[in-house]
DNA sequence: CACAAAAGAAACGCTTGCGTAACGATCGGC
DNA sequence: GCCGATCGTTACGCAAGCGTTTCTTTTGTG
């Protein structure tokens, strides 16, 4: 089911949910935090530190400073992976949950409140 | 007209806007700078940096600085107002314009292939 | 004409993210 | 058991953004 936007509608979206984020979260994400952010809360585990950085298509280091920084917000958790201790298993938390359902939300009034 | 959204429907738009602009653009704009630039641009002018302060919520310097990074990539211009030379005018260019304009395609194209 | 107010920029020290390169831990094949 | 390969992290020097404070220019008002 696709989303049909006009140049004005998709801009002005982004508009508006960019100022309110502004305004409201002192959080701050960068864009690539933000990216890793969904895509660990959007697509199916499991998620290493490896797969992250193929799919942005950004280095190693870059991964492993976004999950510092958003770990040390509670939005992410690191766990080993035990079959294979080389690897690193990044795990969801409730706190980030919450806080991307809340981001939905006001993507979702945004778009309500668009009369362009 | 508004935009009715689901919950999955507008963090997957987020989430793959969000992902293509990490992987394309090294340009790499702040969510501040990004929240400048759509208010300079979808916005009747004229914006000072006053005005853009109010309306982010932030302190002047920061448009200071957002406006130097953004001009030195042509995507802004400032002119000082002739009419009362304490103000500065910041205009859009050329450049910004088609900037944005190839942002907001994106985000047509990414909600069109959002297949949930 | 003096002088306070206003707008924007510059200065300051600090924090955070960057890319590259090096590192320790762990695995798998021989 | 060794040894190259793989995974994530750390170290390093650098660039850029931050908040606060200070400065410069310009305005308008007494």
């Amino acid at each position: 089911m696709p989303v049909e936007l006009t140049p004005s509608q998709a801009l002005g979206l982004w508009h508006s949910v960019t100022l309110d984020q502004v305004r409201v979260d002192s959080r701050d994400l960068t864009l690539r935090q933000m990216a890793i952010l969904l895509q660990i809360y959007l697509v199916p585990p499991p998620h290493t530190v490896r797969g992250l950085a193929a799919t942005l298509g950004v280095t190693k280091p870059v991964i492993t400073r976004a999950l510092d920084t958003m770990g040390a917000l509670g939005l992410v958790d690191r766990v080993r992976d035990e079959r294979d201790r080389r690897n690193v298993v990044i795990k969801r938390t409730v706190e980030g949950a919450l806080y991307l359902e809340k981001f939905g939300d006001l993507i979702i009034n945004q778009g309500r409140n668009l009369h362009l």
